[in-house]
DNA sequence: GGACCTCCATCGACCGGACAATGTGTCCGT
DNA sequence: ACGGACACATTGTCCGGTCGATGGAGGTCC
């Protein structure tokens, strides 16, 4: 909170977000940047097919360079946030949607137990989060996805979990990546120690597996 | 800076990427060095764990700016095939083994420990809380318990889970009966059996179970 | 020998520029 | 009215730095 953010008397402009950067703090500039337009961009206040400042608005706005606010926007752009076209701007993406129920569009997964009895993991929420102050002491970083799950079992909701995995180690988490389970193959794949036999990666390229996305 | 540079007396190097770029082709120079450098991974060429040339070293071995270093690994870290780490340098993801079908439903004990990595899950909260919205909502209580835990394997926090559990489920809770074990085996040795109709857990005393699984 | 402490390698964050590529709009000549 | 030439806006790529954070290696001091 600190002070300042009331000044602000230019009025005639809209100035959507809160300029303030916490500058000196442990978050990087882009990273506060980038959050603010989630944010906004959650809540609405910037609809899908709304059009983002430019990289030079957003840059005069924060008073930061614009390798800033190119990162904040790519982050955001790689989490299917928004769509950037060159020569044209920067939109929020259609249907934001989709990544806050996915657990409806690949529908939900069962999981029999040897026992017989029937325990199902439901994702209830994906999103990127600060981590707590507790989390972010024990992981050594802030900068998180916040997953949330309901575990039933014969369909009475047993357990709610909220997870916060480390982005820098699970880059590209998707709910659909979620769905069925293979959080764990996730973080074996990303695993800690080699230990089989050599496997081969079929890796997608960024550009594609973006493209694909939208 | 000066030139290349990359004669005098190599030899016994490999020097395993072709050191020119197309620079005047239409392919950015930062996705020819990334694409290198993934074929490199994926030919094992550069096999997991091993040491990344250093941004320094790409960058004279391909007469660029770090910046377009920089992004080449930061693609590649984004798809999970090399790790970063500040100060050591970067290296090839252990174990890459693209995701597969994994209808398990066991939790990611089983799934480490069958690959011979040590998990272990550190208990690090237990208390009465009130249970946020979210899990009120999907629990349909309020009176829960709040226990978070950090999942470690090979001794390196991966995951914080904090997770709320109906009071009325488990009366009887501490911190020693959860210790050392996971949830999901927890849950299975006290009682989670299919006798037919749901909330049957609360029949199994919290005491005993846990006398008997420790 | 062991606890500290200083150096150094390496990546992370950020800056302020430059030019290219690609859309959109405008203006002009026919 | 139509089409093309041109200016403009915006993102993409790239440059060459600076400073800070982190982790490891090696040395110092008791």
């Amino acid at each position: 909170m600190s002070v300042e953010g009331s000044m602000a008397s230019e009025a005639t402009d809209d100035v959507p977000p809160p300029l303030e950067l916490g500058r000196a703090a442990g978050v990087p500039l882009y990273a506060q940047i980038r959050d603010a337009l989630r944010q906004q961009i959650d809540s609405h206040s910037l609809p899908p097919g709304a059009p983002l400042p430019t990289e030079e608005a957003l840059q005069a706005r924060y008073g930061v360079s614009r390798s800033v606010v190119r990162q904040a926007l790519g982050d955001l752009a790689d989490l299917g946030l928004i769509v950037r076209q060159r020569g044209r701007g920067s939109v929020v993406a259609p249907r934001p949607e989709h990544r806050r129920r996915a657990d409806q569009a690949g529908g939900l997964r069962q999981q029999v137990e040897a026992g017989g009895h029937h325990l199902r993991t439901e994702i209830v929420g994906l999103a990127v989060d600060q981590a707590p102050s507790t989390a972010a002491a024990a992981l050594g970083v802030t900068d998180t996805w916040r997953l949330e799950r309901i575990r039933r079992v014969e369909e009475e909701p047993l357990v709610f979990m909220r997870t916060w995995l480390p982005r820098e180690l699970f880059p590209h988490l998707s709910a659909e990546d979620l769905d069925g389970g293979s959080l764990h193959d996730w973080m074996r794949a990303r695993g800690v120690e080699p230990q089989g036999g050599p496997r081969q990666l079929q890796a997608v390229p960024a550009d594609e597996a973006v493209a694909a996305h939208l």
